[in-house]
DNA sequence: AGGTGTTTTAAACATCCGTTTAAATCGTTG
DNA sequence: CAACGATTTAAACGGATGTTTAAAACACCT
């Protein structure tokens, strides 16, 4: 029988997986069933990342593993209860990343600043490090039940210290939604080197992209956008100089598919 | 046999697809076959937006087709073909949008205006008339052998229109990749509305979306915060703000993976 | 050792997909 | 009308995948 996560038996005790159950660990009804299913959690998550969880195949996890094919079934009931275990993990360093460093209150352009390099430095990380934001970012194209769960534990937090600082950054009086709006500038710009890093190293040739695109310089970039545009840009965003001109009818966009 | 993605001896039958020898276009020999074809290419984009390339069923092109499962082997070949004539229906359609209107010669500022808002359209239009910004977005993360293709027929035309409307922006010393810089922060943040929409719909509270996220609204913030960087904010980059304290040893972070 | 419950294994199962085949249908022409 | 090529159809093939099964191997305890 499975272990720890469902119990179907029809006649006996039935210990269902109301909370979870597995608050005693007694190691000797359960010895080590780390190894197995602590090798499968590791080299799901890669795959999964690399693949998507569509294309991943079972059988490669366990092989990568080195374990047989029925032990996801036997572990986590099927592929997709080992995808929801691979993310528990993210969660949990994501929480612990992110949450108990309220406590140092740098200077808000030097927070903002230690924010982007933070995410920017998971975006750039190569698959074999970084695949947990790649996984993500899968998630984020193909939403499964994980999503809104991963929104909440894991992009949430970060996203609310970038407003924090972006807020203490900005005038006084400057309105939440633009607030957000530049916290969601931060964080696209952040995303894109990492989902457009296909296009972008098609796009910039291979000198400047290795001269210029190195971590550092891209969070010194982003930050720098932020902060003009936090502290004096915001201004030409209400002001009406596009709107003269542009609300009756343009050029000849804007309607190519209506 | 195939009518036009390949045409051997007539006399032999060979079925096999050496090259594309598809120059001749006889009405004669050729009486009609846009009825099964060109519906099967209708139904095949927003399918394969929707799905992606390996999801999409063939199966589910047809059934909305109307057309038997085997004629997109009768038409394309195989299912990469499909594929690679729906990019090449994109293409043309995007080639005609970006390139024909540089006689117009706006002002910076409003040339960037009207090219963020045009991108933006696509990329926040609904499923049904916007698929094929979605395509290309799940072409960006599932690279096929169209990939290179899509981004030099695509997407570098649009770029480097935001790359000539920024440099007009900038100051006239600024170096060009700064300005590549800048056009990618215009681009991540286009973007992001299409990558993050989920993200986005679940971050921020519903009634501020509906009340702030309009697409003009959206068009004019990103402007605004381009034209700060550019014209203002760029000094910000290159000073040594953050260096002095950052470059020795930050709080935590920027270590997680080693 | 024997027995018991847990873990591992190899094999099979059922399903779905892309592709192919060979026959049927249709349209045009001799 | 008959014949021929172009198109369409239904059915099947081969392969891959997630899942299940039943037996084997194992660890532990009396």
């Amino acid at each position: 029988m499975s272990p720890s996560f469902q119990a179907d038996d029809p006649d006996v005790a039935e210990p269902l997986l109301e909370g979870n159950s597995e608050s005693v660990a007694d190691p000797s009804t359960e010895p080590r069933e780390d190894d197995a299913r602590a090798r499968l959690l590791a080299a799901a998550g890669p795959v999964f990342a690399r693949q998507g969880f569509d294309r991943a195949t079972i059988r490669e996890i366990c092989g990568d593993a080195g374990v047989n094919i029925a032990s996801v079934g036997y572990y986590f009931g099927d592929k997709l209860g080992l995808y929801r275990e691979v993310f528990r993990a993210i969660r949990s360093k994501c929480q612990a990343a992110f949450q108990p460093q309220d406590a140092v209150e740098l200077p808000p352009r030097q927070e903002l600043f230690e924010l982007v390099r933070h995410l920017l430095s998971r975006m750039l990380a190569p698959d074999d490090s970084g695949w947990e934001s790649q996984l993500m970012m899968r998630e984020m194209d193909n939403p499964t039940e994980i999503f809104s769960e991963m929104v909440e534990e894991s992009i949430r937090p970060p996203f609310d210290r970038l407003v924090g600082a972006l807020g203490a950054l900005a005038p006084p009086q400057t309105p939440a939604h633009v607030v957000e709006h530049l916290a969601l500038s931060v964080a696209g710009q952040i995303v894109y080197y990492r989902v457009g890093a296909g296009v972008i190293r098609r796009l910039i040739p291979a000198e400047r992209l290795q001269q210029h695109f190195t971590l550092d310089q891209l969070a010194r970039h982003i930050t720098g956008v932020a902060i003009a545009a936090a502290e004096g840009g915001l201004a030409l965003t209400h002001a009406a100089q596009f709107d003269a001109e542009t609300q009756p009818n343009t050029t000849s966009d804007a309607h190519h598919s209506e």
